[in-house]
DNA sequence: GTTCTTACA
DNA sequence: TGTAAGGA
């Protein structure tokens, strides 16, 4: 598929897709015309990459981690080296961090909507 | 009409 | 990231 679909069926912006392929997070083939030429797997690993940058982990972190997740799981833990695991182990607190703020600002807002509508139960119509 | 690259905001 | 320019 070309970039166009890619695009639409990811919610990515075209930009988007050739930065990240800039990067080094995607790959693709060239067709006659020079257009990019995407498998149709590539959805999916679109999908994840945007997933892993809205945990807030950086393009060159996802580049490094990209192959070990994506690959068959299970038959793939034999390239895990020291500084992988290091910096796996440092990006998943980081993501831990996060969550817990999130819940904490979620809490604040249910208490604060449950606050209002205590206060007043009939306000729009 | 769609995509490409480069470059600036 | 968006958008513009200049081509194909």
């Amino acid at each position: 598929m070309r970039i166009g679909e890619l695009s639409e069926r990811t919610g990515t912006s075209r930009r988007l897709l050739r930065y990240y392929e800039e990067q080094g997070l995607l790959v693709s083939r060239r067709s006659p015309n020079g257009y990019r030429d995407y498998e149709e797997g590539l959805v999916d690993r679109v999908v994840q990459i945007r997933g892993l940058l809205d945990a807030g982990l950086p393009t060159r972190i996802i580049k490094q981690i990209l192959p070990c997740l994506n690959k068959p799981r299970v038959i793939h833990f034999p390239d895990a080296t020291p500084e992988m695991i290091a910096m796996l182990e440092t990006e998943r607190d980081r993501m831990t961090e996060r969550v817990n703020f999130l819940i904490r600002n979620r809490d604040a807002i249910s208490e604060y909507l449950d606050a209002v509508r205590a206060g007043a139960p009939a306000e729009a119509s």
